[in-house]
DNA sequence: GTTTAATGACGTAAAAATACGACATATTTT
DNA sequence: AAAATATGTCGTATTTTTACGTCATTAAAC
């Protein structure tokens, strides 16, 4: 119970679910924001400013980072931390029209239509 | 330990992490993909079409609810979910800027300038 | 009225996420 | 060389998420 089952879906999708998940946690919103106000990278010391401990700081970088979305790279006894823009740029290419095609379908506002048949799927790909 | 935190950060982050928490797994993604392809609003029988039993698929369902993205309108013995539109619409009204905000600083990759402390944003409150 | 189908609620087990302290390592600074 | 600073790693405890089966309820079909 409780198996990974999330390899069963549309590789697109997972990858989508990735960077939605990444966002999830308001600290890690809060760390991209930061970022990207000093755009000078600054490194851990992101821990000062937000009201987690050092260690919990590197954890959520470090899920940023597995994202994709921030880059680390290594200046001697530091670590200066950036966004990644060209992911951010992706995820606006895939973020905008998905959610463009999820509500713009007209104003079906739960029509009680029942089953219907006719618009089903694929079965386990869609 | 490992207790909630959350609340220390502005509430539109907050706001905003669970949105995008809800968009974190793939078969919410699919499921949302799947009710705005459908219009008709097809009930729980997304089930059939998903590789997760029907009491997992409820529980993606609600945890849809909650963030506000669907809606459910029972009629008679079934219940027909939908796309919630507005909140879709606000999402997109949050998601672009806040995307754009991250990216859009001019190219700076990870400058190595260490420590700006002019750049410092006020604390906790980010 | 009884069966059938659909749903929500409850319980539960495994897995993942969250949060932190303690330690080890590497790099400046002194 | 020694002290101070920054970082990553490890272990651990708690909470949350994921996934499912079972049960009770409700509405439709027969």
């Amino acid at each position: 119970m409780a198996q990974a089952k999330k390899e069963l879906f549309d590789v697109e999708l997972q990858d989508a679910a990735v960077i939605f998940k990444s966002l999830g946690h308001p600290a890690r919103l809060a760390i991209l924001r930061y970022l990207a106000a000093t755009q000078t990278c600054i490194t851990g010391d992101i821990s000062d400013v937000l009201p987690l401990s050092r260690t919990t700081v590197a954890q959520h970088l470090t899920q940023l980072k597995e994202a994709g979305l921030i880059k680390g790279e290594v200046a001697g006894a530091r670590v200066n931390y950036c966004i990644n823009n060209d992911k951010i740029e992706l995820l606006k290419q895939f973020a905008s029209p998905f959610f463009e095609s999820l509500c713009c379908n007209g104003g079906s506002d739960c029509q009680t239509d029942g089953h219907s048949d006719s618009c089903r799927i694929n079965k386990f790909n869609l």
